[in-house]
DNA sequence: CACTCTCCCTGAAAGC
DNA sequence: TGCTTTCAGGGAGAGT
């Protein structure tokens, strides 16, 4: 479900309502999903206090006071609920932290695609989540040159280059097309084709959609809502993706879809030529 | 090594 | 209506 822009959402508004909160009690309903969830997490987490908590590429960093981390990532379903002590539990909670003011911190996820894992504070960088992972694209690591650098001998399209994330982090399916709409970049050309002023202009659009996104918090396909059930609204402002046969917001023609590597791309393929 | 394919899983929507 | 097929925002690992 989430990229980035969901993330960030989801942390902030963690950050804002559940910092300083103390943990009371663990109940873990599934183990199996994408990583099997640690067997001790239901007795090691009561007592910790919440220090922070923020993002790293899609993934969800909870800092507790007990020299750990809580790492989570929601996959393609997952979701991150905060529920009061009167409402029931529902299909797919898998694991629930409730906290020393009865609020409970639900992580839902049917396909469970998503992950649930402890780390030490000190050492959570070197694990296999983050130690080969690509720069952040809303920081300065993100530049022309060092796309420029990692393209050059690259045979991919820049579709799967730029959701690629030993390359940059964060972006997926629906930000990739957004943002190159935005470039007028074909989804299909040939990374080590696009000259130094196209990626320059591709990055700035990368951080414009993502920005824009986290500002509408978020983009809600089916089912993905904030913490308190919240809906982000960025769909509304998609140029392309999910919008196969509909008129092109700029030129009028009609969005195509096509298939990358197994995934929907969609483009104008007037606005977008190769 | 670089790249694509397949699979993990459930559920909604489309197809028949 | 109901059954079957396809597809979905991610990512690891296998295969070419």
């Amino acid at each position: 479900m989430p990229e980035l822009p969901e993330v960030e959402t989801i942390c902030r508004e963690l950050s804002l309502y559940i910092v300083g909160q103390e943990v009371a009690k663990v109940e873990k309903f599934c183990e199996k999903l994408r990583v099997q969830v640690p067997s001790n997490i239901e007795s090691i987490l009561p007592g910790a206090r919440i220090k922070k908590i923020f993002r790293r590429a899609k993934y969800i960093i909870i800092e507790l006071d007990i020299g750990k981390v809580i790492v989570m990532h929601l996959g393609m379903s997952g979701k991150l609920l905060l529920r009061n002590a009167a409402e029931h539990y529902k299909k797919h909670d898998h694991l629930v932290i409730t906290l020393a003011n009865d609020e409970k911190l639900v992580f839902n996820d049917p396909r469970r695609f998503g992950l649930i894992d402890l780390l030490e504070t000190e050492r959570y960088l070197e694990s296999r989540y983050f130690c080969d992972i690509g720069v952040e694209p809303l920081e300065d690591a993100l530049n022309a040159n060092y796309l420029k650098i990692i393209f050059q001998n690259k045979k991919s399209s820049i579709k799967n280059l730029i959701m690629n994330n030993n390359i940059l982090v964060g972006v997926g399916n629906i930000y990739a097309a957004e943002s190159l709409f935005l470039s007028k970049i074909n989804p299909t050309s040939i990374g080590s084709s696009l000259k130094p002023s196209q990626l320059d202009n591709l990055i700035k659009n990368i951080r414009i959609v993502l920005n824009k996104a986290i500002q509408a918090k978020g983009s809600s396909l089916k089912d993905y809502v904030s913490l308190l059930g919240k809906v982000g609204n960025f769909q509304d402002q998609f140029f392309v993706y999910n919008r196969e046969g509909e008129d092109c917001k700029i030129c009028s023609e009609k969005i195509k879809k096509i298939r990358q590597s197994g995934r929907s791309t969609y483009f104008c393929p007037n606005c977008q030529k190769l």
